[in-house]
DNA sequence: TTGAAGCCCTGTGTATACATAGAAAGCTAA
DNA sequence: TTAGCTTTCTATGTATACACAGGGCTTCAA
């Protein structure tokens, strides 16, 4: 059994989230949730508390907490919050790095910046890579606060994963645009690395919007996406 | 009787924590507290978990809820997200500005930039400007998320005005950084508005840390400033 | 048939009792 | 005296019972 109960309800009802199982929209009544995960109702409070806290529900009055939705607007803003807060980590990363980390990952992202990535386990490579860079830039700011307010983003931002649909051509495009800025990053070169990553974070928006409005299949409705 | 005891109990600690009553290192316990502020411990957890999610306590584990410090690298860093948050702030203000509204404004901070604000109705006036400035901001800006992130910011941020000190030679400074942002969101310069703000916070970032460093009095302890 | 009023019912908010783990203190033995 | 073990105690984590409010449904009257 895990430590804590209130624990298991987050994260449960984070990762249901956050992979669309609850969709947006839908109300969360507390002993019904309870009773589903099989805890009572005070750790599951706590749980909701914080899933309030994080974005992913809201306090609809009436209606009681619901999941939050995920229009093109939503992911507009969010895009406008992660400039702002991925440019600062890039330009603070770039100031602090570790030069040898960054030259390690600079050459890996040659690597799939050069590779087809056609098939799962290339791809899966690509986004392991990804994610350690993150951490590698996470390590390198040297800033709680700053920290702090990227992994809440980042909480909002896998609620798009959905949407990625693995393209290998976009894949990488994205390689190429994260070897510019991990470059940038080993060289130290604040600005360069910002600006590299602006470039970067408009191409996946765009990216993303044209998935959503091309998205004309069945799934449209429940991704919610087109606003 | 308030509707909510979790939400007085939150507003209470809130404020006692923003204006040092609870000084950084305080350990909060439960019962302790629950006792104190006359609530049962279910709502006053509530209180205390959104109070660790605010970033105002840390679970350090073994002592149990602890109120965090502010010393002054927590201060360079909390510069450093406000400055990646403030910038993009402003930047989407002028793009989305009722220009009317910051017209108004201006209007107003001309006038305090050439005030004398020695008086104390002088600088409540001035701190009663910003407050509406910061509020046609975060008005204009349109994205909840950026607001969020803002709002966040800005409880951390409180806790630095015990250091203010109301000197009023560095408030007319700030109220002539502040006439060059409000005239750019007014005229809809998002990259005047945004370099304006960067160099109105590093000179507030810098005055902070002047009086940090210089502060010898006996209030120097209790400051926990100079890290 | 429609509107209004009252009652019930469901869900949240709060209090409290119980479980349990970790720390502190005391006791015993070397 | 000290090290190690046990015991107890205090704190948090969890479950549950009770209070109360808001909404919906039913019923009665016009």
């Amino acid at each position: 059994m895990a430590k804590k109960a209130s624990e298991k309800a987050y994260e449960i009802l984070r990762d249901e989230i956050l992979d669309w199982t609850l969709a947006p929209g839908t109300v969360l009544g507390e002993v019904e949730q309870a009773l589903r995960l099989g805890v009572s109702r005070t750790p599951l409070r706590e749980a909701l508390g914080r899933l309030t806290a994080d974005g992913l529900l809201t306090n609809d009055l009436g209606r009681g907490l619901v999941v939050t939705a995920l229009s093109t607007k939503n992911v507009e803003e969010l895009f406008e919050l992660r400039q702002a807060l991925e440019q600062q980590a890039a330009r603070l990363a770039a100031k602090r790095r570790d030069p040898e980390l960054f030259l390690a990952l600079r050459d890996e992202f040659v690597e799939m910046a050069s590779a087809r990535m056609l098939d799962e386990s290339g791809r899966q490579a690509y986004y392991d890579l990804v994610r350690r860079f993150d951490e590698a830039v996470d390590q390198s700011i040297r800033n709680q606060y700053l920290l702090g307010a990227l992994r809440n983003l980042r909480i909002h931002l896998s609620r798009l994963r959905r949407l990625a649909q693995d393209n290998p051509f976009r894949l990488v495009e994205s390689a190429s645009e994260h070897l510019v800025i991990v470059s940038a990053i080993a060289d130290g070169d604040a600005e360069l690395a910002a600006h590299a990553t602006h470039i970067h974070l408009y191409k996946s928006l765009r990216y993303a919007l044209s998935l959503a409005q091309g998205d004309e299949g069945p799934q449209r409705d429940s991704m919610q996406i087109v606003g």
